[in-house]
RNA sequence: GGGGCGGUAGUUAAGUUGGUUAUAACGCCGGCCUGUCACGCCGGAGGCCGCGGGUUCGAGUCCCGUCCGCCCCGCCA
């Protein structure tokens, strides 16, 4: 006679249900809760559909009961048993429970793996800390929670797939092995065995492949791929993640926001069944920054920034008339109702805008009788109305502003918003707000340590200049605008992408703005700018972050929720103990002993 | 590189102005219990108080250093 794990399972742990009653079945996974009631004997029964209740009645059989006895938690079994009426057998239904209406009495039991005690409780609710969970991810990932975020990342995978299959996307894959062009992120280096004292690096995105893809003629490409960053972590950002990278030839920005927003709509009702608002509406940077202070807004609520220069340019507040002088901002927020928080309450708000390096955060009550407390008497009434009346702040709000230079009013006062939107419930979990951010500046100007400054792509050097701005961007690097786009999703940014450049004279236009010599473009981009040189077609594409999609879909607070096998705030793997040294003779066959072997000194 | 919070039985936490035997809950082990599902009741075992120094008659508690985890700034599409 053949074992119950020959004969297999014939359901799954979350699938028995009333009809099913009478019935026998071979069900196998993980012993979970149980209940000794003496003569009989309750267990859960565990696998990642769900769980049913398996019974053990000493009446019925003593030798079977006295087994079910021994059995300990994380055991794996297989049994054998009928499925059963929960209330007929005597008890009641559990609605918590999608199998709660059944249970199994057991007629024939294999224990196929025992377990020792797990250093924490496989439950719903964690209360191991997460050091813990991540040593131990193997168990952590048995908890329902993880299955489901796991889950949703393999529904996530298979809608992109499907949803780009059926308009003639070509999933092709590219290198991990490639070279680095230190420009952006720090690379990930993987030195190089059979070339002595040169490296690899690993790609912070695919980008220059996807776009030699274009010039090959693929003119529709995707790729779900792993991209490495050797940049510090964040709750919201590791090492490694993934992305859905897309390109295509012949393209409009519309074309793609298009594409992206019908991926998204069918990526959100597939996986979390949420119907987005289509038309994602669009913010320009320039708005997005004025409005939020931030280039990726959360639109699910309003308590807009207000720019108040004009106003207060002349006014008596020193501060505010010193900071306009100085070329900075003056900008404030209204929160409503707050006119009832304690001076201690008010000025605790602080500890949020500091980091972001505001000096102070100044405030005011709106009463009917004028302003009170914080700055109200540097104003006289005809300017409290008016800047009361800017901002929106109505009788019983609270008026908050901060002056300072542009990036960091903005930060500041972008960030509080956010804060407040938080403690005020109104960004709520569930609710998604899907929008575009475009017309990104072309530069950024860094200011070097000599003072001097000079200009940085605020995409990459690739991206196309909108067509008024071709010209004249050497002239004006500041003022030029891309054809560069970002998905934003409740507040976050989700994903980026641009029209790129291939008409060979911009390009160079691209590299004079950037300051980097012939040779140097050369060496970093020779082959693309060659490929470049043979009918590069018109193109344009956008990468997704899979794992803060995810992460906002299932609603998790952390990166690591919806990610296998995550890495630490330092950059490690904890059940790996992961980076680790390599044996002496390893090492050595990689010609890594002194800097001078690097092959540049 | 910087700031903040945390590390005490297997786990999660409490631990007062420094004081004698370091608590609790859950888990674990044993016993009782035939309708539980956070089962209940009785009993038991279980501690490098992250690590290293220092102050003190005496340190989980105070001081210095250090390691680890988390959040944030810088950095980073």
């Amino acid at each position: 006679m053949s074992t119950l794990l020959e004969q297999g399972r014939t359901h799954t742990c979350g699938e028995l249900r009333p009809e099913h009653m009478g019935h026998e079945v071979i069900l196998m996974g993980w012993v979970g809760a149980w209940r000794d009631l003496g003569g009989r004997r309750f267990i859960d029964l565990r696998d990642r559909y769900g769980l049913t209740q398996i019974t053990f009645g000493e009446e019925l059989d003593a030798a079977l009961s006295g087994r079910g006895k021994t059995l300990r938690s994380e055991w794996v079994v297989a049994i054998r048993g009928v499925v059963e009426d929960r209330v007929g057998n005597g008890g009641s239904v559990n609605a918590q429970l999608e199998t709660g209406a059944i249970e199994v009495r057991v007629t024939e039991l294999d224990v196929l793996s025992e377990s020792e005690t797990p250093p924490f409780l496989i439950a719903d609710d964690v209360d191991a800390r997460e050091e813990l969970r991540l040593k131990y991810r193997y168990l952590d990932l048995r908890r329902s929670p993880m299955q489901k975020h796991l889950i949703a990342r393999h529904r996530f995978n298979q809608a992109v797939r499907s949803y780009l299959d059926q308009r003639d996307f070509l999933e092709l894959e590219t290198p991990y092995l490639i070279r680095s062009t230190p420009e952006g992120a720090r690379d990930y280096v993987v030195p190089s065995r059979v070339h002595a004292g040169t490296f690899f690096a690993l790609p912070q995105s695919p980008q220059i492949f996807k776009q030699l893809f274009m010039v090959g003629g693929y003119d529709k490409y995707f790729q779900i791929t792993r991209c490495f960053r050797d940049e510090d972590l964040r709750a919201d950002r590791q090492p490694e993640f993934t992305q859905v990278d897309m390109e295509m030839s012949f393209p409009t920005e519309d074309r793609i926001m298009g594409l992206v927003e019908g991926l998204i709509q069918h990526v959100f009702k597939t996986v979390i069944d949420v119907e987005l608002d289509s038309n994602f509406e669009r913010l320009t940077y320039a708005e997005a920054m004025r409005r939020f202070g931030k280039d990726a807004p959360d639109l699910r609520f309003g308590m807009e920034l207000a720019e108040l220069n004009d106003l207060v340019a002349d006014c008596g507040f020193g501060v505010f008339s010193s900071t306009v002088a100085a070329g900075g901002l003056v900008k404030a927020i209204a929160l409503p109702g707050g006119a009832e928080r304690s001076r201690k309450q008010i000025e605790s708000l602080q500890d949020i805008t500091k980091p972001y390096g505001a000096k102070g955060l100044a405030w005011a009550k709106v009463t009917g009788d004028g302003w009170q407390g914080g700055i109200s008497k540097f104003f006289d009434a005809a300017e409290q109305a008016a800047m009361a009346d800017r901002v929106g702040a109505k009788e019983g709000d609270l008026m908050l502003f901060v002056a300072d230079k542009t990036s960091v009013a903005n930060a500041a006062l972008g960030n509080l918003r956010l804060h407040l939107g938080d403690t005020l419930g109104l960004r709520t979990p569930g609710t998604f707000k899907a929008i575009w951010v475009t017309d990104f500046p072309m530069f950024d100007s860094v200011e070097l340590e000599d003072g001097s400054t000079r200009w940085v792509a605020c995409h990459h050097p690739f991206t196309a200049p909108q067509a008024e701005y071709a010209l004249s961007m050497e002239e004006n690097p500041g003022e030029a605008l891309a054809q560069a786009y970002d998905l934003v999703i409740n507040g976050h940014e989700m994903g980026g992408g641009s029209i790129r450049i291939h008409q060979h004279d911009i390009q160079e236009r691209m590299f004079r703005v950037l300051g980097m010599p012939e040779e140097e473009q050369r060496e970093k981009f020779g082959f693309l700018l060659d490929a470049f040189r043979y009918g590069p077609p018109p193109h344009g594409g956008l990468a997704l972050g899979v794992d803060r999609l995810v992460m906002e879909m299932v609603g998790a607070t952390s990166l690591r929720d919806v990610i296998a096998f995550p890495k630490t705030n330092r950059a490690q793997d904890l059940m790996l103990d992961a980076p680790g040294r390599i044996d002496a003779e390893q090492f050595e066959e990689l010609y890594l002993e002194s800097t001078a072997d690097r092959g540049d000194a």
